[in-house]
DNA sequence: TCACTAAGAGGTTCTTAGCTT
DNA sequence: AAGCTAAGAACCTCTTAGTGA
């Protein structure tokens, strides 16, 4: 995911690896070699690399983690918009779960507070 | 960050520590360690197992991954909303986004796809 | 039972030095 | 110039074994 969504968005700024590396505060002798390790998914950066990157990039750090791609299209949105725009958004969202019920919050294990018979 | 959200996330879910690793198939023998160590941000866990630490705690990955507590919230949503409820939340996105300049979209860089001088 | 930790074993990334397109 | 890679050095995580709440 990340390797695919680094591409993305570093090809629209119209960077190349090198230049992104560092931009980003890499060593200048590997910035090149890392930048494509991590572009093609052999090698994964850490986080805080990932957020100096997507700074530059101007794009909210989690969406370089995000696979779905309508999840990652109104992360997008939202990191673009200023405080006032995105209360409206915030707030038809808050409406939206309210009326629909997601079942159980905690949901896909069995865990209802059990005393824990075995385990 | 991450260290944060994953203890916020598992309380919620009312799991241990040891309860959750095991969950997410790791090692039941070291289990409780290593997610002690991810939630005190001793070391960081690889992004394939934060998707199965997501899957269980029913939350979207990205949300271990973003700073922002109003972003956060909108993942959390979106994520526990069904396609079609989704659908008017995108739209007003991206109707938000169009009535609002966002300046320039690969901006921060002095990029426009000059020469490269030297570099 | 749950949270937490030190420290060595084990596994990963980073750097270097290239080659290819 | 840009993309890409092998392989050892350097670094980080995982496991074990165990303490404290």
């Amino acid at each position: 995911m990340l390797a695919h969504r680094l591409k993305q968005a570093r090809l629209r700024a119209g960077l190349s690896q090198e230049k992104l590396g560092k931009l980003a505060g890499i060593d200048p002798m590997s910035a090149s070699a890392r930048m494509n390790q991590y572009e093609r998914g052999k090698h994964s950066p850490d986080y805080q690399l990932m957020c100096r990157v997507a700074e530059i990039l101007n794009m909210p750090v989690s969406w370089f983690y995000t696979a779905d791609d309508e999840q990652a299209r109104l992360q997008e949105i939202f990191y673009h918009l200023d405080a006032n725009t995105r209360r409206p958004l915030l707030t038809q969202a808050e409406s939206l779960i309210a009326a629909n019920p997601p079942s159980n919050s905690s949901a896909s294990n069995g865990n209802t507070a059990q005393p824990t018979t075995a385990n």
